[in-house]
DNA sequence: TTGCAATCTTGACGCTGTCAAGTTATGATT
DNA sequence: AATCATAACTTGACAGCGTCAAGATTGCAA
């Protein structure tokens, strides 16, 4: 339960939230190229230097945002796995299809997210929702091959060899660079293309000649 | 043979050259977010606005710096390939080596190369240094299946195959995503324990359980 | 030699992030 | 109930940024 706005012009409410709602919608309509703290302020209605106040500077705000942005994309993996079928490869798969769905709804968010260095401090939120994602897709292979999560040396390569395969596909697709998926990408038959897609990518094996 | 930069001060004789150096050893130094073309200036020790007279503008410069970037791609994929085996999948697995010499001995420029949208012009040079890398890796993966490249939609989604997947490993290594590989990237073991993950990665194969 | 076009500089504008200082509201203490 | 420390937010200033218009310099061709 989030306390509504205030009135007043001092003490919002609950700011901290609304200024990230506020970049995240930024994001979404300009990319990070021209993201502005100044234009976040002037979105949520605050003076300039509000958005500093609560994350010290533009870095802050965005790992702000790339936290966020793991829960979000934590979501998408859960929600496509749930509606998977029952099998584990199956639900695999739907994890996959999740972080796809997660890519090209917010591909700002998305490209903020990956371009940052992996968070090394392991008190920070970031690296907790950072680990909470790669966690889920090790869960997922591991429900494949029946062991527990990476279990040996060979369990941690099946997973970023999952993990590389859909990253890859998100990262080419969003730029443009595979045909007949970057138009309209919020349509269900763009969704059906790309899943189909990623399930052909998925199980391709080069064979030595 | 390029000119010699002149003494006098109007007239460099090769400042476009030397306007692009600059801008990539700024892209080295400090990475995409704190590009900015008036350090580029001030690095090569024109006026500020000497740039934006070859480039436009910064989007002008970047798509220039794109440019070069799929070119040292290239040369990086070629350079591995023809190093490698005799086999011509020994041959593939040299361009997808090649394809992370790169990421990670030019990181900032790399990102820049993918962060850019897919370059729809036909006529541009940006565009067909985009395609020459591509059919590069469309012509090794047609040389391990024995067929002309992209002669039919299932080599087309082959190429893909690798070129996701080698992508997917290059950007979240250089992220720091994956252990033990962001550690003095330059280095001979580095680079040998890229190869090796990479290999494996490429033929691992999820099998349904 | 003259004139023109390309090359580069200079100066100005608004926008940006950051910092220091000031203003207002909250909530705990007395 | 009054006080006061503290958190929340504003205001004003500063340097650096990209971009544009105008000016200065040079090479080249006629």
């Amino acid at each position: 339960m989030t306390r509504p706005a205030k009135a007043s012009s001092y003490h919002h409410g609950d700011l901290r939230r609304a200024i990230l709602d506020a970049g995240e919608a930024e994001l979404t309509e300009g990319g990070l190229a021209g993201f502005s703290l100044r234009r976040v302020a002037a979105r949520v209605g605050v003076s300039h230097s509000a958005p500093a106040h609560h994350f010290g500077d533009t870095a802050g705000m965005i790992e702000a945002l790339a936290e966020r942005g793991f829960h979000r994309l934590l979501a998408c993996m859960e929600a496509r796995q749930a509606a998977g079928l029952q099998t584990p490869y199956e639900r695999l798969l739907g994890s996959g299809m999740g972080y796809l769905d997660f890519a090209f709804s917010h591909p700002g968010l998305f490209r903020l997210v990956f371009g940052l260095p992996a968070p090394p401090a392991p008190e920070s939120g970031l690296k907790q929702a950072a680990d909470a994602a790669f966690l889920h897709l090790a869960a997922a292979v591991a429900a494949v091959q029946g062991g527990a999560p990476l279990a040996h040396p060979g369990a941690l390569a099946q997973v970023l060899a999952c993990w590389t395969r859909v990253h890859g596909l998100a990262e080419l697709a969003l730029s443009g660079y595979i045909p007949n998926l970057a138009d309209d990408p919020q349509s269900a038959p763009a969704r059906a293309a790309r899943d189909a897609l990623f399930r052909e990518l998925f199980e391709v094996h080069i064979t030595p000649s």
